[in-house]
RNA sequence: GGGCCGUUAGCUCAGUAGGUAGAGCACCGGACUUUUAAUCCGGGUGUCGCAGGUUCGAUUCCUGCACGGCUCACCA
């Protein structure tokens, strides 16, 4: 026990000898602290007493009475201890009472002369002991890597974290809400995979010790979902983590949470339209309006979103036609916009990097970005009118890549010509390609519907909507190298 | 993984052109029954991230390491 404790713990005796456990107790609270805000009118008029619980956050104490700020999940009301009111023992318990402890009183409400809503303790119950001294009241907790190292603490301390927190569960609960009401049925799939798909990414591997085979954490739970459409759940979806072995940033976390979701006898078309319709009410539920403001910018989400086609808005920007230009025709004038590149990229890394380059950056308001190269979308429908673009859209909001979507697949001859690609490239070094997946193709000879598939970054959409510009702001532990002794 | 920046009291931060360090809040003791960053009086509680090096002497200069932030690379 560190030295900070050492009075606390002498605080814990002094609390003993007085009679009080220090864990121990229960208490059932008549009132959260924002239901007596609500309540004020009738509480006050009344003379009704309230019971409510929380943690201490500052105590002004005058001799024979005390003024304290006591906090739950709802928020802060002062409450007012008074030695006459209590008697002399029970007073002397509470003065006994840190910074931090846990209490909960019972008391009727009232406002003092200084306008403050106030509860005035008849009695109080002392539920637990904080043997720690809580940061500075003034400037809270400010140091990040304390932060979420001891999210504990930072919730404690800082309002404005709690609220994040708060509005990504209100925001989850609109996205259920919304797609239970349209006949979606919530599902969950393996999260470890004998063979990881559904995107373009390294996965974790780890071992199963009684069964002696590796298993990888999924990458996503797509072929999981598509195999539930082919089972005859027309429309599904799933919540959950993904997993994915790469590097660390502003916008990627190890693991982070997406939304997929699958619909029988749609399209892409239909995926564009559910997108902009599910994320443009959501967002309208939560804060009434379809107007955020995210980095400076102002994003409008009313409905319906631009539409641009990813080969022709390349051309425009960059001069490049990246369907019919051959790949050294694509490098000299990429050479020419003065951007670097890679010897072996090919056509579809050309095209992920243009965009990303000279498109991204204007894509403010929510955005589809339509027909992307058939060859970086292994698992999509290819255009009938041209095979080499697939009928797949991705979501910019905010300049950041929100949502991705395409119209599933389902030829299993296609497929596996897809996969056997894939695997070509897998055998050249590219550590992201599409594994095989034998039992996949098995399922879509089974008759897959046609169906349209759409995949939303819930992380990155709640940062859009918290105004915060790294993903671990979102994340309520996010993945942090162990503190070494 | 590369580059840049950071790490000083429980918290937020100063500081030392090399002589083992300060403020506010928190905390401890005292006064105070409507305060609310309560106030008033008294008290500094620290491995200056870790390990080496240079030096009579290192929190300060140098090197390495750890952790974090931003950024590039990779990706969603």
């Amino acid at each position: 026990m560190e030295v900070a404790a050492h009075e606390k713990l002498e605080k814990i005796q002094e609390l003993k000898n007085l009679g009080v456990k220090p864990y121990n107790g229960r208490f059932e609270k008549t009132h959260t602290v924002s239901a007596i805000r609500t309540g004020e009118a009738s509480l006050v008029a009344s003379g009704e007493r309230v019971r409510t619980a929380g943690r201490l956050m500052a105590i002004r104490r005058h001799g024979r009475a005390l003024f304290a700020d006591l906090q739950d999940h709802t928020g802060r009301i002062q409450i007012y201890v008074k030695r006459d009111v209590l008697g002399d023992d029970r007073f002397a318990v509470f003065r006994a009472i840190d910074v931090g402890d846990l209490v909960g009183v019972e008391g009727e409400v009232f406002r003092t002369h200084a306008g403050e809503l106030t509860v005035l303790v008849r009695d109080f119950v002392f539920l637990g002991k904080c043997l720690h001294p809580l940061p500075e009241k003034w400037h809270g907790l400010k140091d990040v890597e304390v932060r979420y190292r001891k999210r504990y603490l930072d919730l404690i301390m800082n309002p404005e974290v709690r609220e994040i927190f708060l509005l990504r569960s209100r925001l989850i609960r609109e996205i259920r809400a919304f797609l239970d009401a349209r006949g979606f049925i919530e599902v969950e799939t393996p999260m470890m995979q004998v063979v990881p798909g559904g995107a373009l990414a390294r996965p974790f591997k780890t071992f199963h010790n009684a069964l002696g085979m590796e298993l990888y954490l999924r990458i996503a739970p797509e072929l999981f979902l598509k195999r539930l459409v082919v089972g005859g759940f027309e429309k599904v979806y799933e919540i959950n983590r993904n997993f994915r072995n790469e590097g660390i940033s502003v916008r990627h976390n190890p693991e982070f949470t997406m939304l997929e979701l699958y619909e029988a006898y749609g399209n892409y078309e239909t995926m564009m339209r559910l997108c902009e319709e599910l994320i443009a009410s959501v967002v309208f539920k939560l804060f009434g309006t379809y107007t955020v403001t995210y980095q400076g910018m102002t994003i409008d989400f009313t409905p319906p979103w631009k539409r641009i086609v990813l080969p022709e808005v390349l051309y425009e920007k960059t001069g490049v036609d990246v369907l019919e230009d051959p790949l050294d025709v694509i490098r000299e004038k990429v050479r020419a916009l003065g951007m670097a590149f890679d010897e072996n990229w090919d056509r579809g890394k050309f095209v992920n990097e243009l965009l990303e380059r000279f498109v991204q950056p204007e894509l403010v308001h929510p955005t589809f970005v339509l027909d992307y190269p058939v060859e970086i979308s292994p698992l999509a429908k290819a255009k009938e009118d041209d095979p080499r673009l697939a009928e797949r859209f991705e979501l910019f909001i905010g300049r950041e890549e929100i949502g991705n979507a395409y119209s599933e697949l389902n030829d299993p001859f296609e497929q596996r010509k897809r996969f056997e690609e894939q695997a070509r490239k897998k055998a050249k070094g590219d550590l992201e390609a599409h594994s095989i997946d034998e039992d996949y193709i098995e399922a879509l000879e089974y008759g897959m519907p046609p169906t349209g598939g759409l995949g939303i970054g819930i992380d990155r959409l709640v940062m859009l909507l918290t105004n915060v510009s790294s993903i671990r702001e979102v994340i309520l532990f996010p993945l942090l190298r162990p503190v070494g002794d």
